[in-house]
RNA sequence: GCCGAGAUGGCGGAAUUGGUAGACGCGUAGGUCUCAAAAACCUAUGAAGGCAACUUCAUGAGGGUUCGAUUCCCUCUCCCGGCACCA
């Protein structure tokens, strides 16, 4: 019998070799007929920033898991499509720039090379004649391009404004990189800063964003959280008209019922001054009116926030009066009132608004009930100004709509009353706000944009696109873009537009880069344009897209806007604009010791390190058998041995059983039906469990096929005919392709191996007949607890007459049934048999 | 505070149109092989009681619905993710 060591290097190095020299999938013409079409599968993994330090445990998880798929649909006929790209932009290639002098080009290099080498070393099925990065000319010259056609739509615009700004990183982000007032790259203090900058308007497309969720198989937390972060809110607007000029105050509320209990007015400062109403301030309040503003202003968000329990604000003189019942009531200026949330002016209701009553308390205003509770301590307490509350209740203090239900007939017959009478109106409002997208670093695309010598913006004309980024920068950070430094870029400028012009300093958010590379890899190699619409319309949606948690808000929000965009310009034939059909997340790889893994607490697994000593296909199944795809795992470096042991075993196994045949004629096994049930249920097991990604499962069923084959090894008889050898061969291909493919090779012998690869191999059928048993077993319960089984003939399962008697004469029920009666019977069909005594 | 997800042996986890809780793997104990060790394999392994057959308890806590609940409903506790002075 043959040598059974399996050395995991030399197989494994030795199919990297054949494969790559094959190229075995790349290459692949994208150009489907109409009826591959319907065949097609397109699955994507979230390029990866190409990082120096290289390919970590936690992204050999999503690749594996992709890749399981790609192999799986392959031996199932479909047409796949499966490509790689580099998110190769980004601050710290620059940051490393600053530090070492090296250029960013180069060590992006040299880390793409890094991944690159290494993810085939997983053997990652990719396209690799597909591959991008978003640094290449190639790529961000339609970026560019891209930015152009918003910029004729008025989907890109300049605007001045605050924004947020990280000292260290010596650049503005975007709202969604501010993380708890704090950078989300380097956790420094983020400031406010006053600056003119490029937005695209992904407001435009706020409602789409939040109804094409309903078009998508996507997990509900994450629908979820993408509709919280846009916002929508429907309230109404109710214009309120100062005392004296009658200029308009418009507030706006989810609570219009309680309008009758405005003691008060509160404007944002920035909407006090954008009203300018410091005209209007009475002489004797002015100064401590500008006072009061003069600080406010020089808050940060952050102060802003420490100063939530202690609300500040000032009485401007001005009195406002409440188009309800003519009542006036004083105008405040507070910072607690956000310039962007509703329409920046709020009516104050003491009675029944946390923030509204801490404010009145302070400033000694009045406190009025318009809503009348149940509960009698309570409602005393909101009557004699003690506390606020917010709730179910019955209006009071409310002229004609006294004695009404609040929150029912009470707000909807004063909403309707008051947009009859003229001065209120529905209106929805959102938090989402434009997308910032302006950057001062240099590791990035530049802005096609140029100025004349008025300081007008002009579009980079077409054919000088790619507008090439210069190399002539020095990455010193100054507060300044670096573009700034170079004497090609402005040399560039004055030579193609003219003396006097300049170009635009600033880079673009790498965010811009990712919203649509997974467009571009249908047509990766297109000269002429950003994609083609037929290829396209072959391609997307995307039918299955692996991300990070991470990912949720910003990536998934900007890709779906540019998707929605370039459809309605006609570039892109996907009537819902939602560009990924199904998403799932994968979860976070924990260190042993169960906590994120990090250098500095030194827990970090090193892939290289696993594949070395087990090889990449123990690596690729322990990843996958650690768990649910989606939850975060603890490595646990003793069960990734255990995964090693079942892989060695069944490759042992099987080479004897091939061996078998070779040696001469021995006879099949008499009694192998445990073997062939086992077998054909593990078929069904996995044909069912990878689609759905239940890869943990599907290799415990794995394991439980080599456990029975393993009890009954012998050398004496075969255990397997040929056919059923090349088929278990096949259900490890997708997830350990290398011993597949070994033993495929090695199964030649049996003269049955057709195809080159056993990953072009089709995936093996299970037939029903093995599945069923002649006879079934069943649970037989007195009061709901087990007491016995019986097994009864398949095929009689429906007696329930013939169950029944035969369960009351077993001998071995009679101490449940004695001195008792039997009350009910149940019977569900081929499970369990339930007896009720009393 | 609001939105969302979750809690099952010593550990990772399995099982839900309600029907044998703990598949599979790790760990642990004992054994086979060996001069010995490693490797490999075999057996046992939720807890408690019992020589045993077996019995009772057990899926974060408490209640409910049901012949029967890890699964459905209510209340609570704890942990995780996100948002948050959102009017």
């Amino acid at each position: 019998m043959p040598d059974q060591k399996y050395d995991h290097l030399a197989v494994e190095e030795k199919w990297l070799q054949k494969w790559e020299a094959s190229q075995l999938f790349c290459g692949g013409d994208l150009s489907l007929s109409e009826a591959e079409a319907k065949d097609k599968e397109y699955l994507l993994y979230a390029f990866a920033y190409p990082s120096g330090s290289g390919l970590h445990v936690g992204h050999v998880e999503p690749k594996t898991a992709l890749d399981i798929q790609a192999r799986f649909k392959r031996m199932l006929g479909k047409k796949v499509f499966f490509p790689v790209g580099w998110d190769a932009f980004g601050l710290p290639a620059e940051n490393y720039a600053i530090k070492t002098g090296i250029h960013p080009k180069q060590t992006t290099k040299t880390a793409i090379d890094t991944f690159r080498g290494q993810v085939k070393r997983l053997a990652i099925s990719y396209d690799w004649s597909k591959e991008i990065a978003t640094n290449h000319p190639e790529y961000y010259r339609w970026t560019q391009w891209i930015f152009q056609k918003l910029y004729q739509k008025g989907l890109a615009y300049q605007g001045e404004g605050k924004v947020n700004w990280c000292p260290s990183c010596q650049t503005v982000l975007a709202n969604e990189q501010v993380v708890n007032g704090l950078c989300e790259r380097c956790d420094s203090q983020v400031i406010q800063k006053d600056l003119k900058q490029w937005y695209f308007k992904i407001t435009s497309y706020q409602d789409e964003l939040i109804d094409g969720l309903e078009q998508v198989d996507w997990p509900n937390p994450t629908k979820q959280q993408q509709i919280n972060w846009i916002g929508r809110s429907k309230g109404l607007s109710i214009d309120f008209n100062l005392a004296e000029t009658k200029q308009k105050l418009t507030v706006w509320t989810k609570f219009h019922e309680t309008v009758f209990g405005t003691t008060f007015l509160v404007i944002a400062p920035e909407k006090f001054l954008e009203m300018q109403l410091e005209e209007q301030v009475p002489t004797d309040r002015k100064s401590t009116v500008q006072a009061y503003l003069d600080q406010a202003f020089k808050k940060t968000e952050e102060e802003r926030k420490i100063g939530e329990k202690d609300k500040t604000g000032v009485d401007t003189g001005l009195l406002v009066i409440n188009p309800v019942n003519g009542q006036r009531v004083p105008l405040y200026i507070a910072d607690y009132v956000l310039m962007n949330v509703g329409t920046g002016i709020v009516m104050g209701v003491p009675a029944h608004d946390e923030r509204d009553f801490a404010f009145a308390k302070k400033y000694g205003l009045g406190i009025k009930q318009v809503v009348s509770y149940a509960d009698q301590a309570l409602n005393d307490a909101v009557a004699k100004g003690e506390k606020p509350f917010e709730g179910e209740g019955v209006l009071v203090n409310s002229a004609q709509f006294d004695g009404l239900d609040a929150w029912g007939e009470g707000k909807k017959a004063m909403a309707e009353w008051m947009i009859e009478a003229g001065f209120a109106k529905w209106q929805t409002t959102y938090k989402l706000r434009d997308w910032l997208i302006s950057r001062q670093r240099y590791w990035g695309a530049p802005i096609p944009v140029v100025y004349d010598p008025e300081g007008q913006a002009h579009l980079v004309k077409e054919e000088h696109l790619p507008w090439l980024l210069p190399e002539d920068v020095d990455f010193k950070p100054t507060g300044e873009s670096p573009l700034r430094s170079s004497k090609e870029f402005h040399e560039r400028v004055e030579r193609l537009y003219g003396k006097g012009w300049t170009p635009e300093y600033d880079t673009m958010d790498t965010f811009v880069d990712s919203s649509w590379y997974y467009l571009r890899y249908c047509a990766a190699r297109d000269h002429e344009q950003f994609a083609d619409k037929k290829v396209l319309a072959t391609w997307m949606p995307v039918n299955l897209y692996l991300i990070g948690p991470e990912h949720i808000v910003l990536h998934l929000l900007y890709s779906r806007f540019f998707t929605k965009f370039l459809r309605d310009e006609g570039y892109l034939d996907l009537p819902s604009g939602e560009p990924f059909a199904k998403m799932r997340h994968q979860g976070m790889i924990l260190g042993p010791d169960g906590r994120k893994m990090s250098k500095s607490k030194g827990n970090v697994i090193n892939p290289d390190e696993i594949i070395k000593e087990y090889g990449a296909d123990t690596l690729r199944v322990y990843e996958m058998f650690m768990g649910p795809l989606e939850a975060d795992k603890p490595w646990n470096p003793r069960a990734v041995a255990g995964v090693a042991r079942f892989l060695r075993k069944t490759y042992r196994l099987l080479t004897l059983e091939i061996a078998k045949y070779q040696a001469g004629s021995l006879k099949m096994a008499e009694n192998r039906q445990e073997l062939l049930q086992k077998l054909h249920w593990a078929i069904q097991k996995l044909t069912v469990d990878l689609p759905e990604l239940k890869y943990n499962t599907a290799i415990a069923a794995l394991m439980e096929l080599s456990n029975v084959f393993e009890k009954m090894s012998s050398e004496q008889v075969h255990l397997l005919d040929k056919t059923e050898i090349v088929d278990y061969i096949k259900l490890l291909a997708p997830l350990a392709p290398f011993m597949a493919e070994e033993l495929y090779e090695q199964s030649r012998v049996l003269g049955l191996a057709a195809q080159k690869s056993v990953h072009l191999e089709s995936w093996p059928k299970f037939d029903q007949a093995f599945l069923l048993e002649a006879n079934t077993n069943l649970i037989i319960q007195v009061n709901g607890k087990v007491r016995e089984q019986l097994s009864w003939p398949t095929e009689a399962l429906a007696d329930k007459e013939a169950i029944l008697s035969h369960v009351r004469g077993l001998a071995s029920m009679q101490k449940w049934l004695a001195d008792k009666s039997i009350k009910k019977e149940i019977y569900v069909l081929g499970k369990v048999v339930n007896l009720v005594v009393v």
